[in-house]
DNA sequence: TGTTGTTTGTTATTTTATAAAATAAATTTG
DNA sequence: CAAATTTATTTTATAAAATAACAAACAACA
């Protein structure tokens, strides 16, 4: 019997929700083979997109990974905060940041659909 | 006989100067392939891992490529604005969002390392 | 139930990136 | 300045990430 697809993505945020790190779309595939050992990739990574597109999770662009998204759903300007000591991710809302990114872009015209900002650096109990 | 590194991140700048686009790695390699075939991967990124790190290049993280800095090579805050249309790649200074940045990230005692910011949308010719 | 459109699964491949071994160049030292 | 040693670079091979293309299953409705 085959899953539908609202049930794969329920165990794709358990398993989200369960990790405290991001985690790669194949240590996902790893874990989701544990009891269903037929799943292969594109299982996963079509899961992965339905679920960034809901906004239910991010993808980090510069780690190739994806975090359970723990702010509310609507905000359109998410700032992931990376610690490259204990891959700790921290949320934040960036709507903050529109005025001034539209000032720099809205000089050449430029509509801008999706914002990604991450940064990389320290979290406060690495650096304690 | 072998080139320098330095010889090698000349011809991989003039590679990207060349091109109003960003360049994957292996475009670039393809390029470079043209007059020396033994040419291989690690080289390339070797070569690419040089130049962003001296800032005279950066890696768009949301699209695994490579651009030419055409800004000061000073700056921060790099913002790229990606037209999903033509392709093409506009830089900025984002200094300005320094300090909402960090009073975002600073309530959690996060030191920040370095900035991604990218912009996904459409460039004003595109839009025109 | 048969047909149609959509979703899901499978296979295979492509693209991106790096580890580890091998080789060449540079540097030191007698 | 030549041999020995260190450092840098290249090569080979493979790992990791992502997707294309096709096949099978399912749902909806006449």
């Amino acid at each position: 019997m085959r899953k539908r697809a609202a049930a794969r993505q329920t165990d794709v945020l358990a398993l989200l929700e369960a990790s405290d790190r991001p985690m790669s779309a194949y240590q996902i595939l790893e874990q989701l083979q544990l009891t269903e050992p037929d799943i292969a990739p594109p299982t996963v990574y079509r899961t992965l997109s339905a679920l960034t597109d809901m906004g239910r999770a991010h993808r980090l662009e510069s780690l190739k990974a994806f975090v359970l998204c723990r702010c509310s759903h609507v905000e359109s300007v998410p700032v992931l905060a990376i610690c490259y000591d204990c891959g700790s991710v921290e949320e934040h809302d960036g709507s903050g940041l529109l005025p001034t990114l539209n000032a720099l872009t809205g000089q050449n015209a430029f509509r801008a659909d999706r914002h990604i900002v991450e940064i990389h650096g320290q979290c406060g109990s690495c650096a304690a």
